[in-house]
DNA sequence: GCAATCGGTTCACTATTCAAACCGACGCTT
DNA sequence: AAGCGTCGGTTTGAATAGTGAACCGATTGC
Protein backbone atom coordinates (compact mmCIF):
# COMPACT_ATOMS: atom_id res chain seq x y z
CA UNK A 1 0.00 0.00 0.00
CA UNK A 2 1.46 2.99 -1.10
CA UNK A 3 2.01 6.52 0.98
CA UNK A 4 -1.44 8.18 -0.01
CA UNK A 5 -3.46 5.24 -0.05
CA UNK A 6 -2.58 5.42 3.59
CA UNK A 7 -3.01 8.95 4.30
CA UNK A 8 -6.11 9.01 2.73
CA UNK A 9 -7.19 5.97 4.55
CA UNK A 10 -6.14 7.58 7.69
CA UNK A 11 -8.59 10.54 6.04
CA UNK A 12 -11.58 8.21 5.86
CA UNK A 13 -10.99 6.74 9.28
CA UNK A 14 -10.91 10.48 10.92
CA UNK A 15 -14.13 10.93 9.27
CA UNK A 16 -15.86 8.09 10.45
CA UNK A 17 -14.93 8.94 14.14
CA UNK A 18 -17.54 11.11 15.35
CA UNK A 19 -15.66 14.09 16.58
CA UNK A 20 -11.70 14.69 17.31
CA UNK A 21 -9.42 12.03 17.90
CA UNK A 22 -6.18 12.39 19.04
CA UNK A 23 -2.78 11.07 17.95
CA UNK A 24 -2.86 7.71 19.64
CA UNK A 25 -6.14 7.13 19.03
CA UNK A 26 -6.00 7.97 14.93
CA UNK A 27 -2.60 5.81 14.85
CA UNK A 28 -3.94 2.63 16.37
CA UNK A 29 -7.46 3.16 14.39
CA UNK A 30 -5.29 3.43 11.21
CA UNK A 31 -2.69 0.51 12.37
CA UNK A 32 -0.26 3.41 11.58
CA UNK A 33 2.89 4.33 13.63
CA UNK A 34 2.61 7.37 15.66
CA UNK A 35 5.57 8.81 14.37
CA UNK A 36 3.94 8.16 10.58
CA UNK A 37 0.75 9.09 11.32
CA UNK A 38 1.68 12.53 12.67
CA UNK A 39 3.94 12.95 9.56
CA UNK A 40 0.95 12.52 7.59
CA UNK A 41 -1.33 14.47 9.85
CA UNK A 42 0.47 17.42 9.69
CA UNK A 43 1.22 17.58 5.92
CA UNK A 44 -2.70 17.15 5.62
CA UNK A 45 -2.96 19.71 7.72
CA UNK A 46 -1.58 21.81 5.62
CA UNK A 47 -3.63 21.50 2.73
CA UNK A 48 -6.78 21.61 5.08
CA UNK A 49 -7.97 18.05 4.98
CA UNK A 50 -7.57 18.14 8.75
CA UNK A 51 -7.40 20.53 11.26
CA UNK A 52 -5.81 20.40 14.85
CA UNK A 53 -7.34 22.30 18.02
CA UNK A 54 -4.95 24.25 19.27
CA UNK A 55 -5.72 23.55 22.98
CA UNK A 56 -6.77 19.83 22.91
CA UNK A 57 -4.13 19.06 20.53
CA UNK A 58 -7.14 16.53 18.98
CA UNK A 59 -7.26 16.30 14.85
CA UNK A 60 -10.68 16.60 12.89
CA UNK A 61 -11.66 16.25 9.16
CA UNK A 62 -11.17 19.91 7.88
CA UNK A 63 -12.89 22.20 5.35
CA UNK A 64 -11.01 21.45 1.92
CA UNK A 65 -12.70 18.39 1.34
CA UNK A 66 -16.32 20.65 1.75
CA UNK A 67 -15.03 22.80 -1.05
CA UNK A 68 -13.49 20.49 -3.52
CA UNK A 69 -16.99 18.17 -2.72
CA UNK A 70 -18.88 21.69 -3.78
CA UNK A 71 -16.78 21.91 -6.98
CA UNK A 72 -17.57 17.92 -7.97
CA UNK A 73 -20.90 18.63 -6.87
CA UNK A 74 -21.11 21.86 -8.88
CA UNK A 75 -19.83 20.10 -11.98
CA UNK A 76 -21.27 16.15 -12.05
CA UNK A 77 -24.39 16.70 -9.76
CA UNK A 78 -25.30 13.42 -8.76
CA UNK A 79 -28.97 14.57 -8.50
CA UNK A 80 -29.85 15.80 -11.45
CA UNK A 81 -27.83 12.92 -13.13
CA UNK A 82 -29.95 10.35 -11.41
CA UNK A 83 -32.90 12.23 -12.01
CA UNK A 84 -34.25 10.86 -15.26
CA UNK A 85 -33.50 7.71 -14.50
CA UNK A 86 -35.60 7.61 -11.49
CA UNK A 87 -38.37 8.92 -14.06
CA UNK A 88 -37.71 6.61 -16.15
CA UNK A 89 -37.92 3.48 -13.29
CA UNK A 90 -41.70 5.04 -11.83
CA UNK A 91 -42.63 4.38 -15.77
CA UNK A 92 -41.69 0.99 -15.76
CA UNK A 93 -43.03 -0.05 -12.53
CA UNK A 94 -45.47 2.72 -11.82
CA UNK A 95 -44.80 2.53 -7.95
CA UNK A 96 -43.05 5.29 -6.19
CA UNK A 97 -39.46 5.37 -6.55
CA UNK A 98 -37.66 7.51 -4.70
CA UNK A 99 -33.51 8.14 -4.18
CA UNK A 100 -31.59 8.34 -1.11
CA UNK A 101 -27.65 9.75 -0.83
CA UNK A 102 -25.57 8.76 2.06
CA UNK A 103 -24.47 12.31 3.95
CA UNK A 104 -22.89 12.78 7.26
CA UNK A 105 -23.17 9.20 8.17
CA UNK A 106 -26.65 8.47 7.28
CA UNK A 107 -28.51 7.93 4.20
CA UNK A 108 -31.49 10.09 3.50
CA UNK A 109 -34.10 10.99 1.09
CA UNK A 110 -33.24 13.48 -1.46
CA UNK A 111 -35.71 12.64 -3.99
CA UNK A 112 -38.87 10.97 -4.60
CA UNK A 113 -41.12 10.04 -7.80
CA UNK A 114 -44.70 9.43 -7.23
CA UNK A 115 -46.30 6.72 -9.47
CA UNK A 116 -49.64 7.58 -10.79
CA UNK A 117 -51.43 5.60 -8.69
CA UNK A 118 -54.10 6.26 -6.02
CA UNK A 119 -53.26 3.57 -4.04
CA UNK A 120 -49.69 4.24 -3.37
CA UNK A 121 -46.42 4.83 -1.16
CA UNK A 122 -45.64 8.53 0.13
CA UNK A 123 -42.12 9.19 0.85
CA UNK A 124 -41.07 12.47 2.20
CA UNK A 125 -37.65 14.24 1.07
CA UNK A 126 -35.38 14.23 3.83
CA UNK A 127 -36.72 11.27 6.02
CA UNK A 128 -33.49 9.10 7.49
CA UNK A 129 -33.08 5.47 6.29
CA UNK A 130 -31.90 3.15 9.17
CA UNK A 131 -29.51 0.44 7.72
CA UNK A 132 -31.52 -2.66 8.96
CA UNK A 133 -35.26 -1.10 8.69
CA UNK A 134 -35.23 0.06 5.12
CA UNK A 135 -34.12 -1.63 1.73
CA UNK A 136 -32.22 1.26 1.12
CA UNK A 137 -30.17 0.98 4.05
CA UNK A 138 -29.56 -2.42 3.52
CA UNK A 139 -28.77 -2.23 0.18
CA UNK A 140 -26.28 1.14 1.27
CA UNK A 141 -24.67 -1.11 3.86
CA UNK A 142 -24.54 -4.54 2.28
CA UNK A 143 -22.00 -2.71 -0.17
CA UNK A 144 -20.19 -1.55 2.50
CA UNK A 145 -16.87 -2.73 3.71
CA UNK A 146 -16.77 -5.60 6.10
CA UNK A 147 -16.18 -3.52 8.81
CA UNK A 148 -19.09 -0.87 8.40
CA UNK A 149 -21.57 -3.95 8.23
CA UNK A 150 -20.12 -5.72 11.68
CA UNK A 151 -20.39 -1.99 13.12
CA UNK A 152 -23.94 -1.72 11.86
CA UNK A 153 -25.19 -4.97 12.58
CA UNK A 154 -23.80 -4.61 16.58
CA UNK A 155 -25.26 -1.04 16.57
CA UNK A 156 -29.13 -1.14 18.63
CA UNK A 157 -31.24 -1.99 16.33
CA UNK A 158 -34.23 0.13 17.00
CA UNK A 159 -38.00 -1.12 16.24
CA UNK A 160 -40.04 1.03 14.03
CA UNK A 161 -43.01 -1.57 13.27
CA UNK A 162 -43.98 -5.33 14.40
CA UNK A 163 -41.57 -6.61 11.26
CA UNK A 164 -38.34 -4.25 11.90
CA UNK A 165 -35.56 -6.75 11.70
CA UNK A 166 -34.11 -5.93 15.45
CA UNK A 167 -32.35 -9.26 15.66
CA UNK A 168 -28.93 -8.73 14.36
CA UNK A 169 -28.65 -12.40 13.35
CA UNK A 170 -31.43 -11.97 10.91
CA UNK A 171 -29.84 -8.15 10.24
CA UNK A 172 -26.83 -9.97 8.67
CA UNK A 173 -28.78 -12.78 6.96
CA UNK A 174 -30.60 -10.04 5.14
CA UNK A 175 -26.97 -8.47 4.21
CA UNK A 176 -26.11 -11.73 2.76
CA UNK A 177 -29.43 -12.31 1.05
CA UNK A 178 -28.82 -9.05 -0.24
CA UNK A 179 -25.17 -9.15 -1.66
CA UNK A 180 -26.25 -12.46 -3.04
CA UNK A 181 -29.20 -10.94 -5.10
CA UNK A 182 -27.77 -7.75 -5.87
CA UNK A 183 -31.43 -5.90 -4.21
CA UNK A 184 -32.65 -5.72 -1.02
CA UNK A 185 -36.13 -5.81 0.34
CA UNK A 186 -37.77 -4.56 3.70
CA UNK A 187 -41.45 -5.85 4.44
CA UNK A 188 -42.67 -3.50 6.54
CA UNK A 189 -39.46 -2.32 8.36
CA UNK A 190 -40.04 0.72 8.78
CA UNK A 191 -43.92 1.54 7.81
CA UNK A 192 -46.76 -1.24 7.91
CA UNK A 193 -48.27 -1.91 4.17
CA UNK A 194 -45.08 -1.21 2.60
CA UNK A 195 -42.77 -3.54 1.34
CA UNK A 196 -39.56 -1.69 -0.32
CA UNK A 197 -36.75 -2.93 -2.86
CA UNK A 198 -33.46 -1.00 -3.38
CA UNK A 199 -30.26 -1.47 -5.13
CA UNK A 200 -27.30 0.31 -4.39
CA UNK A 201 -25.85 3.13 -6.68
CA UNK A 202 -21.91 2.38 -6.69
CA UNK A 203 -18.73 4.22 -7.53
CA UNK A 204 -16.56 3.16 -9.58
CA UNK A 205 -14.19 1.73 -6.52
CA UNK A 206 -17.73 0.23 -5.05
CA UNK A 207 -18.02 2.06 -2.21
CA UNK A 208 -21.86 2.92 -2.50
CA UNK A 209 -22.73 6.46 -2.87
CA UNK A 210 -26.67 5.97 -2.50
CA UNK A 211 -29.76 3.90 -3.20
CA UNK A 212 -32.47 3.68 -5.96
CA UNK A 213 -35.74 2.50 -4.06
CA UNK A 214 -39.22 1.45 -5.32
CA UNK A 215 -41.76 1.43 -2.36
CA UNK A 216 -45.24 -0.38 -2.71
CA UNK A 217 -48.09 -1.12 -0.78
CA UNK A 218 -48.10 -4.53 0.42
CA UNK A 219 -50.99 -6.00 -1.64
CA UNK A 220 -50.00 -5.10 -4.83
CA UNK A 221 -46.63 -6.87 -3.97
CA UNK A 222 -46.03 -10.50 -4.67
CA UNK A 223 -43.21 -12.64 -4.94
CA UNK A 224 -43.11 -11.74 -8.57
CA UNK A 225 -43.41 -8.04 -8.14
CA UNK A 226 -40.66 -8.12 -6.11
CA UNK A 227 -38.07 -10.05 -7.96
CA UNK A 228 -39.41 -7.91 -10.57
CA UNK A 229 -38.61 -4.48 -8.71
CA UNK A 230 -35.83 -5.40 -7.17
CA UNK A 231 -34.12 -6.20 -10.90
CA UNK A 232 -35.15 -3.03 -12.03
CA UNK A 233 -33.86 -1.47 -8.82
CA UNK A 234 -30.32 -2.96 -9.60
CA UNK A 235 -30.11 -2.16 -13.36
CA UNK A 236 -31.38 1.58 -12.94
CA UNK A 237 -28.32 1.75 -10.03
CA UNK A 238 -26.09 0.71 -12.84
CA UNK A 239 -27.10 3.09 -15.19
CA UNK A 240 -26.91 5.96 -12.81
CA UNK A 241 -23.68 4.72 -11.79
CA UNK A 242 -22.36 3.85 -15.40
CA UNK A 243 -23.93 7.81 -16.45
CA UNK A 244 -22.40 9.09 -13.18
CA UNK A 245 -18.95 7.80 -13.06
CA UNK A 246 -18.19 5.90 -15.91
CA UNK A 247 -19.77 7.10 -19.33
CA UNK A 248 -17.79 9.88 -20.92
CA UNK A 249 -20.62 12.76 -20.32
CA UNK A 250 -18.35 15.41 -22.38
CA UNK A 251 -19.95 18.38 -20.40
CA UNK A 252 -17.66 20.72 -22.34
CA UNK A 253 -14.32 20.51 -24.45
CA UNK A 254 -12.15 22.55 -22.77
CA UNK A 255 -11.39 25.94 -24.94
CA UNK A 256 -7.65 25.28 -24.70
CA UNK A 257 -5.51 27.80 -25.65
CA UNK A 258 -2.90 26.66 -28.13
CA UNK A 259 -0.60 24.60 -25.99
CA UNK A 260 1.93 21.84 -27.56
CA UNK A 261 4.69 23.79 -26.56
CA UNK B 1 7.33 18.87 0.13
CA UNK B 2 6.68 15.21 1.06
CA UNK B 3 4.66 12.54 -1.55
CA UNK B 4 0.94 13.56 0.47
CA UNK B 5 1.62 17.27 -0.05
CA UNK B 6 2.38 16.46 -3.76
CA UNK B 7 -0.59 14.06 -4.31
CA UNK B 8 -3.23 16.92 -2.32
CA UNK B 9 -1.86 19.71 -4.50
CA UNK B 10 -2.29 17.64 -7.61
CA UNK B 11 -5.61 17.01 -6.41
CA UNK B 12 -6.48 20.61 -6.03
CA UNK B 13 -5.05 21.69 -9.36
CA UNK B 14 -7.62 19.23 -10.81
CA UNK B 15 -10.09 20.68 -8.91
CA UNK B 16 -9.24 24.04 -10.35
CA UNK B 17 -9.47 22.47 -14.04
CA UNK B 18 -12.79 22.73 -15.57
CA UNK B 19 -13.95 19.40 -16.76
CA UNK B 20 -11.35 16.84 -16.94
CA UNK B 21 -7.85 16.83 -17.95
CA UNK B 22 -5.29 14.32 -19.11
CA UNK B 23 -2.24 12.53 -17.81
CA UNK B 24 0.15 14.71 -19.80
CA UNK B 25 -1.88 18.11 -18.90
CA UNK B 26 -2.11 17.05 -15.37
CA UNK B 27 1.84 16.28 -14.62
CA UNK B 28 2.44 19.56 -16.12
CA UNK B 29 0.06 21.78 -14.36
CA UNK B 30 1.54 20.33 -11.01
CA UNK B 31 5.26 20.46 -12.13
CA UNK B 32 5.21 16.74 -11.74
CA UNK B 33 6.96 13.82 -13.66
CA UNK B 34 4.47 11.65 -15.82
CA UNK B 35 4.89 8.36 -13.86
CA UNK B 36 4.48 10.02 -10.65
CA UNK B 37 1.60 12.20 -11.38
CA UNK B 38 -0.07 8.56 -12.85
CA UNK B 39 0.67 6.94 -9.64
CA UNK B 40 -0.82 9.41 -7.34
CA UNK B 41 -4.06 9.67 -9.91
CA UNK B 42 -3.87 5.82 -9.56
CA UNK B 43 -4.01 6.06 -5.60
CA UNK B 44 -6.52 9.08 -5.63
CA UNK B 45 -8.46 6.92 -8.04
CA UNK B 46 -8.42 3.77 -5.56
CA UNK B 47 -10.35 5.81 -2.83
CA UNK B 48 -12.41 8.07 -5.19
CA UNK B 49 -10.73 11.78 -4.75
CA UNK B 50 -10.19 11.31 -8.28
CA UNK B 51 -12.13 9.41 -11.55
CA UNK B 52 -10.80 8.17 -14.26
CA UNK B 53 -13.23 8.11 -17.62
CA UNK B 54 -13.12 4.92 -19.31
CA UNK B 55 -13.02 5.92 -22.79
CA UNK B 56 -11.42 9.31 -22.82
CA UNK B 57 -9.23 8.14 -20.40
CA UNK B 58 -9.67 11.66 -18.90
CA UNK B 59 -9.52 12.42 -15.08
CA UNK B 60 -11.49 14.44 -13.10
CA UNK B 61 -11.88 14.96 -9.38
CA UNK B 62 -13.87 12.41 -7.51
CA UNK B 63 -17.08 11.88 -5.37
CA UNK B 64 -15.06 11.22 -2.34
CA UNK B 65 -14.62 14.83 -1.49
CA UNK B 66 -18.44 14.88 -1.39
CA UNK B 67 -18.45 12.49 0.78
CA UNK B 68 -16.25 13.89 3.58
CA UNK B 69 -17.51 17.20 3.33
CA UNK B 70 -20.73 16.31 4.08
CA UNK B 71 -19.41 14.22 7.32
CA UNK B 72 -17.66 17.50 7.84
CA UNK B 73 -20.60 20.09 7.57
CA UNK B 74 -23.07 17.44 9.62
CA UNK B 75 -20.42 17.58 11.91
CA UNK B 76 -19.82 21.44 11.73
CA UNK B 77 -21.94 23.56 9.60
CA UNK B 78 -20.76 26.68 8.57
CA UNK B 79 -24.08 28.56 8.42
CA UNK B 80 -25.54 27.45 11.91
CA UNK B 81 -21.86 28.23 13.17
CA UNK B 82 -21.80 31.89 11.45
CA UNK B 83 -25.29 32.36 12.06
CA UNK B 84 -25.35 33.80 15.81
CA UNK B 85 -22.99 35.90 14.86
CA UNK B 86 -24.74 37.51 11.95
CA UNK B 87 -27.38 38.43 13.66
CA UNK B 88 -25.37 39.94 16.47
CA UNK B 89 -23.60 41.87 13.17
CA UNK B 90 -27.40 43.00 12.41
CA UNK B 91 -27.79 44.03 15.80
CA UNK B 92 -24.63 46.23 15.95
CA UNK B 93 -25.03 48.19 12.84
CA UNK B 94 -28.52 47.93 12.08
CA UNK B 95 -28.29 47.18 8.62
CA UNK B 96 -29.14 44.26 6.24
CA UNK B 97 -26.23 41.70 6.48
CA UNK B 98 -25.75 38.70 4.52
CA UNK B 99 -23.45 35.84 4.84
CA UNK B 100 -22.13 34.28 1.04
CA UNK B 101 -20.32 30.86 0.57
CA UNK B 102 -18.12 29.62 -2.19
CA UNK B 103 -19.63 26.64 -4.19
CA UNK B 104 -18.59 25.29 -6.72
CA UNK B 105 -16.83 28.12 -8.43
CA UNK B 106 -18.88 30.63 -7.48
CA UNK B 107 -19.63 32.77 -4.62
CA UNK B 108 -23.18 32.78 -3.42
CA UNK B 109 -25.54 34.27 -0.51
CA UNK B 110 -26.61 31.70 2.06
CA UNK B 111 -28.18 33.46 4.78
CA UNK B 112 -29.67 36.85 5.07
CA UNK B 113 -31.10 38.79 7.95
CA UNK B 114 -32.71 42.06 7.91
CA UNK B 115 -32.18 44.98 9.33
CA UNK B 116 -35.30 46.57 11.22
CA UNK B 117 -35.28 50.11 9.47
CA UNK B 118 -38.09 50.28 7.46
CA UNK B 119 -35.17 51.45 4.84
CA UNK B 120 -33.67 49.22 3.93
CA UNK B 121 -31.38 46.98 1.26
CA UNK B 122 -33.26 43.68 0.32
CA UNK B 123 -30.72 40.54 -0.68
CA UNK B 124 -32.57 37.26 -1.70
CA UNK B 125 -30.88 33.68 -0.39
CA UNK B 126 -29.20 32.18 -3.48
CA UNK B 127 -27.74 35.93 -5.60
CA UNK B 128 -24.71 35.03 -7.32
CA UNK B 129 -21.93 37.58 -6.34
CA UNK B 130 -19.77 38.27 -9.08
CA UNK B 131 -16.40 39.21 -7.90
CA UNK B 132 -15.79 42.48 -9.55
CA UNK B 133 -18.95 43.92 -9.10
CA UNK B 134 -19.87 43.08 -5.26
CA UNK B 135 -18.53 44.37 -2.06
CA UNK B 136 -18.27 40.29 -0.96
CA UNK B 137 -16.89 39.05 -4.67
CA UNK B 138 -14.32 41.51 -3.54
CA UNK B 139 -13.76 40.78 -0.74
CA UNK B 140 -13.64 36.72 -1.51
CA UNK B 141 -11.27 37.27 -4.48
CA UNK B 142 -8.66 39.39 -2.55
CA UNK B 143 -7.98 36.48 -0.28
CA UNK B 144 -7.11 34.23 -2.99
CA UNK B 145 -4.17 33.24 -4.24
CA UNK B 146 -2.40 35.43 -7.04
CA UNK B 147 -3.24 33.13 -9.76
CA UNK B 148 -6.74 33.38 -8.91
CA UNK B 149 -6.82 37.07 -9.10
CA UNK B 150 -5.51 37.54 -12.35
CA UNK B 151 -8.24 34.79 -13.86
CA UNK B 152 -10.99 36.96 -12.20
CA UNK B 153 -9.10 40.30 -13.63
CA UNK B 154 -8.95 39.02 -17.05
CA UNK B 155 -12.67 37.63 -17.40
CA UNK B 156 -14.86 39.83 -18.67
CA UNK B 157 -16.52 42.25 -16.62
CA UNK B 158 -20.07 42.48 -16.67
CA UNK B 159 -21.92 45.69 -16.25
CA UNK B 160 -24.92 45.77 -14.12
CA UNK B 161 -25.23 49.22 -13.42
CA UNK B 162 -22.77 52.87 -14.40
CA UNK B 163 -21.04 52.46 -11.16
CA UNK B 164 -19.89 48.64 -11.95
CA UNK B 165 -16.22 48.37 -12.03
CA UNK B 166 -15.85 47.47 -15.79
CA UNK B 167 -11.90 48.11 -16.25
CA UNK B 168 -9.58 45.65 -15.23
CA UNK B 169 -7.21 48.28 -14.02
CA UNK B 170 -9.69 49.70 -11.32
CA UNK B 171 -10.91 46.21 -10.17
CA UNK B 172 -7.25 45.40 -9.76
CA UNK B 173 -6.94 49.11 -7.52
CA UNK B 174 -9.97 47.45 -5.58
CA UNK B 175 -8.29 44.65 -5.06
CA UNK B 176 -5.04 45.90 -3.49
CA UNK B 177 -7.22 48.72 -1.51
CA UNK B 178 -9.11 45.65 0.23
CA UNK B 179 -6.13 43.78 1.33
CA UNK B 180 -4.76 47.02 2.58
CA UNK B 181 -7.84 47.74 4.61
CA UNK B 182 -9.12 43.94 5.58
CA UNK B 183 -12.33 44.39 3.88
CA UNK B 184 -13.93 45.62 0.39
CA UNK B 185 -16.52 47.91 -0.69
CA UNK B 186 -18.54 48.32 -3.37
CA UNK B 187 -20.76 51.39 -4.41
CA UNK B 188 -23.22 50.80 -6.33
CA UNK B 189 -21.78 48.15 -7.79
CA UNK B 190 -24.48 45.73 -8.37
CA UNK B 191 -27.39 47.66 -7.76
CA UNK B 192 -27.94 51.09 -7.82
CA UNK B 193 -28.42 53.16 -4.44
CA UNK B 194 -26.51 50.36 -2.56
CA UNK B 195 -23.09 50.46 -0.60
CA UNK B 196 -22.07 47.60 0.50
CA UNK B 197 -19.01 46.59 3.12
CA UNK B 198 -17.71 43.01 3.37
CA UNK B 199 -15.08 40.54 5.09
CA UNK B 200 -13.52 37.13 4.09
CA UNK B 201 -14.01 34.35 5.93
CA UNK B 202 -10.94 32.58 6.28
CA UNK B 203 -9.82 29.11 6.92
CA UNK B 204 -6.78 28.93 8.85
CA UNK B 205 -4.76 27.70 6.11
CA UNK B 206 -5.50 31.83 4.59
CA UNK B 207 -7.80 30.47 1.86
CA UNK B 208 -11.16 32.18 1.56
CA UNK B 209 -14.19 30.46 2.20
CA UNK B 210 -17.04 32.80 1.71
CA UNK B 211 -17.82 36.31 3.37
CA UNK B 212 -19.98 38.40 5.96
CA UNK B 213 -21.34 41.46 3.97
CA UNK B 214 -22.87 44.18 5.62
CA UNK B 215 -25.30 46.33 2.61
CA UNK B 216 -27.14 49.85 3.46
CA UNK B 217 -28.53 52.38 1.54
CA UNK B 218 -26.68 55.03 0.21
CA UNK B 219 -27.88 58.24 1.81
CA UNK B 220 -27.21 56.36 5.20
CA UNK B 221 -23.93 55.91 4.43
CA UNK B 222 -21.21 58.53 4.85
CA UNK B 223 -17.29 57.78 4.84
CA UNK B 224 -17.42 57.50 8.56
CA UNK B 225 -20.17 54.62 8.58
CA UNK B 226 -18.17 52.77 5.55
CA UNK B 227 -15.37 52.29 7.69
CA UNK B 228 -17.76 51.09 10.74
CA UNK B 229 -19.24 48.77 8.57
CA UNK B 230 -15.91 47.27 6.77
CA UNK B 231 -13.89 46.87 10.51
CA UNK B 232 -17.02 45.56 12.09
CA UNK B 233 -17.36 43.17 8.89
CA UNK B 234 -13.61 41.90 9.27
CA UNK B 235 -13.98 41.38 13.13
CA UNK B 236 -16.89 39.82 12.57
CA UNK B 237 -15.38 37.50 9.94
CA UNK B 238 -13.00 36.80 11.89
CA UNK B 239 -15.14 35.67 14.80
CA UNK B 240 -16.71 33.55 12.71
CA UNK B 241 -13.17 31.98 11.62
CA UNK B 242 -12.36 31.53 15.22
CA UNK B 243 -15.60 29.84 16.00
CA UNK B 244 -15.55 27.47 12.72
CA UNK B 245 -12.06 26.67 12.86
CA UNK B 246 -11.35 25.84 16.32
CA UNK B 247 -11.99 28.86 18.63
CA UNK B 248 -8.48 28.80 19.87
CA UNK B 249 -6.10 28.76 16.63
CA UNK B 250 -3.15 30.59 17.78
CA UNK B 251 0.35 30.28 16.42
CA UNK B 252 1.69 26.91 17.66
CA UNK B 253 2.56 26.44 21.28
CA UNK B 254 4.85 23.29 20.39
CA UNK B 255 8.44 23.76 20.46
CA UNK B 256 9.25 23.09 16.32
CA UNK B 257 12.28 21.84 16.89
CA UNK B 258 13.00 20.54 13.43
CA UNK B 259 11.71 22.76 10.38
CA UNK B 260 10.65 20.02 8.19
CA UNK B 261 9.19 21.87 5.24
C1' DG C 1 5.26 7.36 -43.57
C1' DC C 2 7.22 10.62 -40.53
C1' DA C 3 6.92 13.49 -36.38
C1' DA C 4 4.63 14.76 -32.45
C1' DT C 5 1.92 13.56 -28.62
C1' DC C 6 -0.86 10.73 -26.18
C1' DG C 7 -1.48 7.30 -21.92
C1' DG C 8 1.11 4.15 -19.66
C1' DT C 9 5.51 1.29 -18.01
C1' DT C 10 10.32 0.18 -16.57
C1' DC C 11 14.17 0.25 -13.34
C1' DA C 12 18.42 2.16 -11.16
C1' DC C 13 18.78 5.64 -7.74
C1' DT C 14 17.27 8.00 -3.66
C1' DA C 15 14.20 10.02 -0.40
C1' DT C 16 10.72 8.44 2.74
C1' DT C 17 8.88 5.43 6.17
C1' DC C 18 9.21 2.20 10.02
C1' DA C 19 9.72 0.75 14.79
C1' DA C 20 11.27 1.34 19.13
C1' DA C 21 13.04 3.99 22.50
C1' DC C 22 12.76 8.47 24.32
C1' DC C 23 11.06 13.23 26.14
C1' DG C 24 8.30 16.43 28.88
C1' DA C 25 3.62 17.20 30.34
C1' DC C 26 -0.63 15.98 32.34
C1' DG C 27 -3.78 13.37 35.36
C1' DC C 28 -4.63 9.88 38.50
C1' DT C 29 -3.85 7.05 42.74
C1' DT C 30 -1.68 6.26 46.95
C1' DA D 1 4.44 14.50 46.62
C1' DA D 2 6.10 10.53 44.73
C1' DG D 3 4.80 6.87 41.53
C1' DC D 4 2.42 5.36 37.55
C1' DG D 5 0.22 5.37 33.06
C1' DT D 6 -0.79 7.83 29.15
C1' DC D 7 -0.71 11.67 26.28
C1' DG D 8 1.43 14.37 22.03
C1' DG D 9 5.52 14.65 19.89
C1' DT D 10 10.65 13.54 18.43
C1' DT D 11 14.76 10.99 17.23
C1' DT D 12 17.47 7.05 15.05
C1' DG D 13 19.42 3.97 11.30
C1' DA D 14 17.83 0.07 8.68
C1' DA D 15 14.22 -1.15 5.55
C1' DT D 16 11.11 0.30 2.20
C1' DA D 17 8.79 2.99 -0.90
C1' DG D 18 8.80 6.86 -4.26
C1' DT D 19 11.02 9.00 -8.17
C1' DG D 20 11.90 10.29 -13.05
C1' DA D 21 14.59 9.74 -17.61
C1' DA D 22 13.99 6.85 -21.00
C1' DC D 23 11.04 3.83 -23.20
C1' DC D 24 6.72 1.55 -25.49
C1' DG D 25 2.82 1.17 -28.47
C1' DA D 26 -1.19 3.65 -30.12
C1' DT D 27 -3.16 7.85 -32.28
C1' DT D 28 -3.23 11.89 -34.74
C1' DG D 29 -1.91 15.50 -38.18
C1' DC D 30 0.73 16.54 -42.06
Amino acid sequence: MGTISKALTLLDTLSLMQSEAGLTEIAKACDLDKATARRFLVELEKHGFVEQLAESRKYRIGSAPVRLGRIREACYPFLRTAMPFVKRLVEEVDETVHLSEFTGGRLSTVHVEDSTKAHRVFVAVGTLLPFHATASGLAFISSCPAADIEAAISAPLQSYTDYTLTDPASFRQSIEQTQADGYSVSRQGLEAGVISTSAAILTPGARPVGCITIAAPLVRADAGKVREHGLAAASTARRISDAFFGADRQVRTVPQSRRTN
